[in-house]
DNA sequence: AGACATCCATAACATAAAGTTATGGAGTTA
DNA sequence: TAACTCCATAACTTTATGTTATGGATGTCT
């Protein structure tokens, strides 16, 4: 059996010239080398050197070979250095799934701050609704989810992030000089709202209904990013994801805290019988911290 | 240190889904294998399995990979493969360098049928002068080399092969029906001859003057091939190396046994202080074969 | 020529890697 | 619960890989 020791051996001394050279890049003693070099030639029926006038010939075959072992041991080398990288957390794969809604926002950022230093993870990121970001979650096709909705299923795991909202207006919206936007402040004008059926719609409708106030509703979007612009076009007033509203605001948005506040929740999602990665745990930590500043308490 | 063994037994663990099984792959004990998987994740500070209901579960870490070992240790046993075919003169790489008019007559032949059961050799011709091809030997750039009017190099070996020649004939030729031509029948009829100086040249002359004919110079060539070309358009009678003439013969060249028998002397140049592959002693073997219903005696 | 250095091979021995069998715990299945 | 599968650990053997000591062959420098 051709042993790695052995081509080590040979390749240094072909890449040195010499038995007594080889055996101090390889830092061990000169026989040790010379029996290397002699029991390869042995396991491999070929003669690799001639010894002429005390010193080492190599042969046709010999030179013939070094390439491809070359070669081998490079890739052998190159895998020490991949462990390396992935110990210090600088190499590895990440599959994300995430709403379109967020894919657009938040995610970009957080991606390329996370890619900033670890040159050579790379990631896929799909954008699905939740119900689908759910099942590939549970059939582990990703590693970590972004769903809103989430109800739950047996095998994944969630946590849940309490996204602070905001009232989006327009410069010129009568209430744009208010510090707080309260719902009877709100009561009778025409607003954006999300889809009837949507969890926070009804969060939303509850709260107006709790002060009394009229919830009119012009348009209604799906996602908070067409909110924003709505309104910014003077549409109507939204209540919106603070992660959203701060994408728009200073672009002409004007973002006004609404109260009572009212939690926009959104749900981690991890598969349940998959390991994580330490890159993973990295990313965890690090998407996390990223989402603190619009999150609520 | 990450030892090859561990990686073996990763990747046999990988493929084959459990440690008992990857064990009967690699024709080695159950734990065996377990010590090995242990020890690797040991080294490589990184968790590859997770050990769940008695089971192991690979880690993202250990999918990362996969890829990059299974690769190493295919181009290691990509090695052990190739001195296989090493062994059976089945690959390897040969340089000749050659003269120009032997690059387009018996050599391509020879190299062709040499290939034809080798099929992971590789060959490099080069055509040079002889002067060069000596050069080139000495410095062994080439493991063989075939020129004529060779005289001999400190660093080069040489062996001397004498081909027969014969008379070329165009159809038409008044000698044409001759079973046997002398330099008598050519007397006064216009010829094509070597380049005045050439070895080959002085012998033709000799032999004329010998038994008292008049050798009439119509064209100089240099090589053997123009000249037969010539002679089969009637341009002249021409004595040329029985390789060449075969080329032709057949193809409207009519050739004639010339007497006195006149030896054209091809030398087979070898680096003096390289080792001879065993390939290459194969295709000198060959090539010697080859050239041999062409020789003299 | 003789002294000296260089280079490689061999012998005898030490240590680390890689393999063995024996055993047992955890989880699955009948 | 008994039988079975799967993996881990312990104790031990064999093989690889290394060491130091030694010597022969070659080249170099007086």
């Amino acid at each position: 059996m051709i042993r790695l020791r052995q081509l080590e051996a040979f390749r240094a001394v072909m890449l040195t010239g010499g038995v007594t050279q080889a055996a101090h890049m390889l830092h061990i003693s000169q026989p040790a080398v010379s029996k290397l070099i002699s029991s390869l030639e042995q396991t491999m029926g070929i003669p690799l050197f001639e010894r002429r006038q005390g010193r080492l010939h190599p042969t046709h075959e010999a030179e013939f070979l070094i390439g491809e072992i070359d070669r081998a041991i490079a890739s052998l080398e190159h895998i020490a250095q991949l462990t390396e990288d992935i110990r210090n957390q600088k190499a590895g794969h990440l599959r994300i799934a995430c709403l379109p809604g967020f894919a657009t926002s938040l995610m970009p950022e957080v991606v390329a701050g996370f890619l900033a230093d670890r040159e050579k993870v790379t990631m896929s990121i799909q954008t699905r609704s939740s119900a689908r970001v759910r099942e590939w979650i549970a059939a582990q096709q990703y590693d970590i989810g972004v769903a809103d909705e989430f109800e739950g299923h047996r095998a994944v795991i969630h946590e849940s992030v309490n996204i602070r909202t905001v009232c989006a207006l327009s410069p010129q919206h009568p209430l744009a000089a208010q510090k707080v936007i309260r719902p009877e402040d709100l009561s009778g004008m025409p607003m954006i709202i999300q889809d009837r059926g949507n969890r926070f719609y009804h969060l939303v409708k509850q709260a107006f209904d709790d002060a009394g106030a009229i919830l009119v509703p012009r348009v209604e979007v799906r996602q908070f990013a067409t909110a924003c612009i709505l309104a910014k076009k003077g549409v109507g007033a939204a209540i919106v994801s603070s992660i959203d509203a701060a994408e728009y605001a200073g672009r002409g948005l004007i973002t006004r805290p609404f109260e009572p506040s009212l939690p926009f929740r959104l749900d981690l999602l991890y598969p349940k019988y998959h390991p994580r990665s330490l890159l993973l745990q990295e990313f965890i930590k690090y998407f996390r911290e990223s989402l603190q500043p619009f999150t609520l308490s």
